[in-house]
DNA sequence: GCTGGCCATGTAAGCGCTTACATATGGATA
DNA sequence: TATCCATATGTAAGCGCTTACATGGCCAGC
C-alpha cells in the first residue's frame, strides 16, 4: 500500500522500462541513438515515476556541468539586474544554466561565494570589478575555472574584462558640470574599498577638476554605503557645510536619487538650488523629477557580450578577450547652472 | 615541470598529507574527531593544493545538500528583493545555501526552474503564489522536496503558505479610494493567468465596488505585462477613454509608477486631475512625487518566517504551517478627491 | 602483566550517473 | 548460405565523496 518513499533513480526507470541504465541515459542525453519504440517505453517510465536526474551524479560522471556562475554586489536596485538578465538569456540559448550569488559589496562574502559556486561545479564565473585578493585568482586557476570581469574595463588586469572606462566617463560628466559654471562641487561615492568602479569614478571627477585648474582640495568627497537612504543622509551632511556645494556628483544613480529625495524634503529645488548627477542610467533615473543627468551604461550589450566571451573561454575556443564599451553622458533636468549664474 | 592540470581531489589531499581520505573528510566535516597534529597537516595540504570539495560528490555520498531554492517571477524591481534577502539571511544563519531562479512570470519557465533546482538537490523550495499545474505538486512529492508558498495566503491550498490576503488588502485600499468620492475607477493589473495575486487583487477591487453599490461593469480592467513602461502605456489607453477614470488602481507599485510617469508627461496633475494607487510599497513608492498610496507588505518579516517554516519542514520538525500576515494601506499624496469634488 | 575499552585512523562500499567497450541482431553482399 | 558491417543495447568501471565498520595503539584498573 505505502508507496516507495525513495526518490526514483535511473536504475528504477531502467527496471520499469525493462532496459539497462545505459539506454535510459542515452534516451535522455542523445535520443537519436536509441530506437523509437524503446525510447517511448523509457520516456513513459520516466513520467510515471516522476524521475528527475541527479545533477551532482551527472556532473561527476560526465565531468561537465554547463553551469556558469555570476557574483554581483547586490540584487537590489536595478544596477546589475538588466545586464545579468541579458547575460542569462544569452547563456540559456546555448544550454548553460546561470547561478547568481550576491556579495553585499563585501570582499569576504564574495570570496565565499566564489568558493561555493566553484564547489557547485561552475565552469566559468562572471565577476564585477577588478579589486580582490590575488590569492583567489590562484584558486580559480588550480580549479580550472575561467573568469571574466564585467562593469569595468582594464587592459592590464589579471583577468580579462568587458566594460567601460569608469574614469573617463566620470571625467566627461564632470566636465559637463563644470561647463555649467559650477565651482563648488561635492562627490557622494560608494565605499571605495574593494570597489574599483567607485575608485575610478572619483579619479575621473578629479581629472576634470584638475584639468579645469581648480583646487582639488576644495572638492569634498563623501563616502557612504550603497542605498537611497544613505544617499539622502550624505546629501544632508554636504548641505550642512559652511559653503555647501552647488553640484553634487553621485557615484551611482541610487545615491543620486537619495540625494534628490532629500533635496526635495529640504525644500531645495533641483537644479536651480543644487544640481545632482548620477551614474548607471537605471530606469529610476528617468522616473524622478527632474530626470537625472547621468552616465548611460550599455547594460544589455555588456551582458550579452560577456556571455559569449565567457562561453568561448569555457569551451576552450579562446583564451578570453578584453573589450571596452562606450558609456556616454545623458544630460537631463537635474543638471543646470548654479544659482549665482542663473 | 608542468603542473598537474587535474583539479585536486580529496584523494590528492590525503596522499599529500599522508593520511586516508576518511581522515581528510573528517577534518573538513567534523574537525574535533581528528587529533590536532593530523588536522594541521591535512589543512596545510588543503591550502597548498587549493583543494575545494566537489559539491555534487558530497551531496551524493551524504544524501543531503543543505540547499534551499527559491523561484521568483522577476529579479528586476524590488518587489521580491527585500523579502528574498531576509529569507536568505535567515537560511544562511542555519547553514543553508539559497539558490535563486526567476521565471519571468511564465508558468512553463517556472516549471523548468523547479526541475532544475530539484535536480541540483534543493531540499526545499520557496514558490510565489498558488496557481500552477497540479502535476508539479506530484513531482515535488515523489522527489521528497518540501515546498512553501509565499506572497499569498490561502488556507485551503495544496501547499502551505505564508503571506497576506491580497484580496482583502485591495478591498480596503479601494474602499479608501471610494471614500474620497471617486466613482469612475479603472484597474491596471498584471496578467492574471497563473498569477493568483493579480486575480485576488482584482477581486478585492470588485468587492469594494460591489459593496458600494456601484455597477461593476463600469469599472474598466486593463491587463498588461509587468513593467514601468507597460504601466505608462496602460495609463495612456485609460485616459483616452470617452469617460476617463478619476482614479487608477494599479495591481503593483511598478505599474503605478509607470502610470504616474505618463500622467506627468501628459500634463496631468496627480492627484488633482487623477488619483493613482499601487500595491507592495517598494522603495520606489516613496521616491515618486507625490508619494504613492499603496498597500504595505511586510516583506522582511515574510522572508524570515518563510525561512524558518521551510527549514522546519525540510528537517522534518513540522509538516509545515500556513501563516497570515497583515498588509495595511498607506495613504500618501497620490490619492485625493476627484476633480469634480475638489 | 593482562584485559577491556576508548580513541584516532584506515578500509571499502556505495551514492546516481555516463561512457568505453562488448555483445547481439539483422540485413546486405558475395 | 556464409560473411561482414551497421546498428541497438548491455556491461561495468569509475567520477569524488561520506560513513559504517574494522583495526591497532594506549592506558586504566585489577
Amino acid at each position: 500500500m505505502s508507496a516507495p518513499l525513495a526518490i526514483p533513480t535511473l536504475n528504477d526507470v531502467a527496471k520499469a522500462a525493462g532496459v539497462s541504465t545505459a539506454t535510459v541515459s542515452r534516451c535522455l542525453n542523445s535520443p537519436d541513438r536509441v530506437i523509437d519504440s524503446t525510447r517511448d517505453r523509457v520516456m513513459q517510465a520516466v513520467h510515471e515515476l516522476g524521475y528527475s536526474p541527479n545533477f551532482g551524479a551527472r556532473a561527476m560522471a560526465s565531468r561537465r556541468t554547463n553551469t556558469i556562475g555570476a557574483i554581483i554586489p547586490t540584487m537590489e536596485n536595478a544596477i546589475f539586474a538588466r545586464g545579468i538578465q541579458a547575460f542569462q538569456e544569452e547563456l540559456r540559448q546555448s544550454g548553460y544554466t546561470l547561478l547568481v550569488a550576491s556579495s553585499s559589496y563585501r570582499e569576504d562574502i564574495e570570496e565565499e561565494q566564489i568558493r561555493t559556486l566553484v564547489s557547485r561545479g561552475a565552469d566559468g564565473l562572471l565577476l564585477i570589478g577588478h579589486s580582490r585578493d590575488p590569492e583567489i585568482y590562484k584558486f580559480l586557476a588550480t580549479q580550472g575555472v575561467q573568469a571574466l570581469v564585467a562593469w569595468s574595463h582594464n587592459e592590464g588586469a589579471k583577468l580579462h574584462s568587458i566594460g567601460f572606462d569608469n574614469r573617463a566617463a566620470m571625467r566627461t560628466l564632470t566636465e559637463s558640470v563644470l561647463e555649467k559654471g559650477h565651482r563648488r562641487i561635492a562627490v557622494v561615492s560608494a565605499k571605495r574599498t574593494g570597489n574599483d568602479r567607485a575608485q575610478q569614478r572619483i579619479l575621473g571627477v578629479m581629472d576634470a577638476v584638475a584639468a579645469a585648474g581648480m583646487d582639488s582640495e576644495a572638492t569634498t568627497i563623501f563616502e557612504t554605503s550603497y542605498g537611497i537612504e544613505t544617499g539622502a543622509l550624505a546629501f544632508d551632511q554636504l548641505m550642512a557645510l559652511a559653503t555647501p556645494p552647488t553640484a553634487v556628483i553621485c557615484g551611482n544613480d541610487v545615491l543620486a536619487v537619495g540625494a534628490m529625495k532629500r533635496a526635495r524634503e529640504l525644500g531645495l529645488i533641483v537644479p536651480s538650488d543644487v544640481s545632482i548627477t548620477g551614474f548607471d542610467d537605471i530606469e529610476l533615473a528617468r522616473i524622478v523629477v527632474p530626470a537625472l543627468t547621468t552616465v548611460h551604461v550599455p547594460h544589455r550589450e555588456m551582458g550579452t557580450k560577456a556571455a559569449r566571451i565567457l562561453m568561448d573561454m569555457v569551451e576552450g575556443k579562446s583564451g578570453g578577450q578584453t573589450e571596452k564599451l562606450d558609456a556616454d553622458v545623458r544630460l537631463r533636468g537635474s543638471l543646470g547652472p548654479p544659482a549665482d549664474l542663473s
